[in-house]
DNA sequence: ATGTTCGATCGAATCGATTCCGCGAATCGA
DNA sequence: TCGATTCGCGGAATCGATTCGATCGAACAT
């Protein structure tokens, strides 16, 4: 079932059945409808392996998933889902690809078998040698996630330092003095996780222009650690009267914690910070939070690399997103607490 | 950079190179060398779709996904995270194809395009086009559940029907005579779900055998559905002391509403069913369930796929698990209420 | 010394598309 | 009616690999 059997069914050279499917020569009406049929017919799609042998291109985009080994997070399954959502939209597929750990197999094959036209890459740390080789490979791509000098490259972003700093802002209005981020873990900190630093960064800037007093807490990304943490917090800093976090898997066991401790949210104690909105909307009371748009964020990195492919040389757009702070009912004003 | 860039540097005919790459004819220790240095120092990688084109074979499955409008669940990201990874190490890539919804041009693009040696289907309906779809096609496939009639196809599931039965006669054994099934979505069901159908059987005829009361409901996949669920049971059905369920996001919830309502687990009420482990882990208390191994099965699934692309005429192999309920501690046996 | 065998390598065909070049027929203006 | 232009289409080269026969020189037996 390849152009050749259409060309001979249809009566024509295969030269005329591929113009009449590009369109990027005139054919007579007659033989067009002629050629169309027998397409109908025998539902006939062109080999997609030789169109890009010949053209150049793949119409395929890679996206580059930390591994399986640590699982994902639900905004990066939101990332995932609409990448792959925003690349059907655009008649491109998405080649999977799992990188870290011992999966650079992966990585290399779809840079240098060219496969793809271009790549998404999640989970970029500060320092990322898989930015290094895609620079030096000369394919285009689009991080979500920057590096720490990301300048040079493409990417979409979210403002973790300018989100929290706001969350300190709304605390400090609301009169607490003594707060605490619960960051990500302390691995994905020391690895170099950028929205991890940042966050810090953020909130001690905050911190220290309301002349508040802070503490931060890493903290792994389950329900347990979560509790841990709150309990961590109640028992060496007791004098915290709010968190703000940008780990929504802990936000279950911030709530079971505070439930525990007998503490009443936003009565006893604040909780506020930056995740996707189901999670802010299925704590509670539902969470003040900056709601991460996941779900757009994959769309803009499609929408970015598609024209990153087009003009190669265009020089590289980025986009940091700070959504405004939904306020909800998980703060209010500080009260003194014993 | 192609293999006659690297033919012309190492003085040979391009076919020499492709030999000495494959292996499949013997190459002289001295100009196998010599290329070998070559292809290092160039970074040489033969070019994927041509190697496709002539091959007739991608090295690369195709993984479809139900489109990103309806949220994937964690039991679902188990099975695309753990695909990809087996995939990995077989040294295959994954081409990623939401279906359904307006998404049907990239699955045929993926099925007619040749674009992959074999695909893995998720989510399949008692009655599903895709799989006819696939038959006619020729194109190996294996399934992650399976159709109604399902004995001419590959396919890896979970055996719903007998674990909730097990956990129906569980509940029984403690004692408990008034019982109800929290199923999924009610239009999950109707769309024809397999699991929530086969669950509802298996509760239906456990509850039959034993002379049990069941009612079973229907229940969306967040939190908030869960806590709503349990209410109109309690509502409804004041009689029953214990749940079943296959639906883990409303986990969270079925615990909040029966915090809510007083009632202790499992003092006065017993909780369990089927549930990825971190699920039942963080339940509070731990929750005595099924553990579905999603890991494991995406990993069968690469296994059986590979075996069904190298002996496409071989029978269908099918693989049913039924893992064992593990006793945590949220079920107990029944206490009268009032 | 000559014919044979065998190992190492080369040349050419092939996979299935796209695209440039050019040919014949139809159409046009004068 | 004749040369020029246009229109529609076919032929062949091409993309980058794999693979099958063919070749060539060396080693071997007679």
């Amino acid at each position: 079932m390849n152009i050749g059997e259409i060309a001979r069914r249809a009566g024509v050279s295969r030269s005329t059945v591929s113009y009449t499917l590009s369109g990027k020569r005139p054919v007579s009406e007659t033989t067009r409808r002629r050629i169309l049929d027998v397409i109908d017919e025998l539902d006939y799609q062109p080999n997609a392996n030789a169109r890009a042998l010949k053209e150049g291109r793949t119409r395929t985009l890679g996206l580059v998933i930390p591994p399986a080994s640590s699982r994902l997070t639900d905004m990066q399954l939101d990332f995932v889902a609409s990448v792959v959502d925003a690349a059907a939209r655009a008649d491109l597929d998405v080649l999977l690809s799992p990188s870290g750990g011992d999966h650079d197999r992966s990585f290399e094959r779809v840079i240098t078998g060219r496969r793809v036209d271009g790549v998404i890459l999640m989970e970029i740390r500060l320092e990322d040698a898989r930015v290094t080789r895609l620079q030096q490979a000369g394919l285009p791509f689009v991080g979500i996630g920057r590096t720490a000098r990301s300048d040079g490259m493409w990417w979409v972003d979210v403002d973790y330092a300018t989100l929290i700093a706001r969350c300190v802002h709304h605390l400090a209005d609301l009169g607490h003095r003594d707060v605490a981020l619960i960051n990500r873990s302390a691995e994905l900190v020391a690895a170099g996780y950028g929205p991890g630093h940042r966050a810090l960064a953020g909130f001690a800037e905050a911190v220290a222009e309301r002349g508040l007093t802070g503490v931060d807490y890493c903290c792994a990304d389950d329900t347990l650690a979560g509790e841990a943490c709150i309990r961590a917090i109640l028992r060496e800093h007791p004098e915290v009267t709010a968190v703000a976090t940008i780990n929504e898997a802990a936000l279950p066991g911030i709530q079971r914690a505070l439930e525990t401790a007998g503490l009443a949210i936003p009565r006893d104690f604040s909780v506020t910070g930056v995740a996707a909105s189901h999670w802010a909307e299925n704590f509670r009371p539902p969470l003040t939070a900056a709601d991460v748009p996941a779900i757009e964020m994959g769309a803009q990195a499609v929408q970015l690399l598609a024209t990153s492919i087009a003009t190669p040389e265009a020089p590289p757009r980025q986009l940091l997103l700070a959504p405004a702070v939904s306020l909800r009912s998980s703060t209010g004003p500080v009260r003194v607490r014993r």
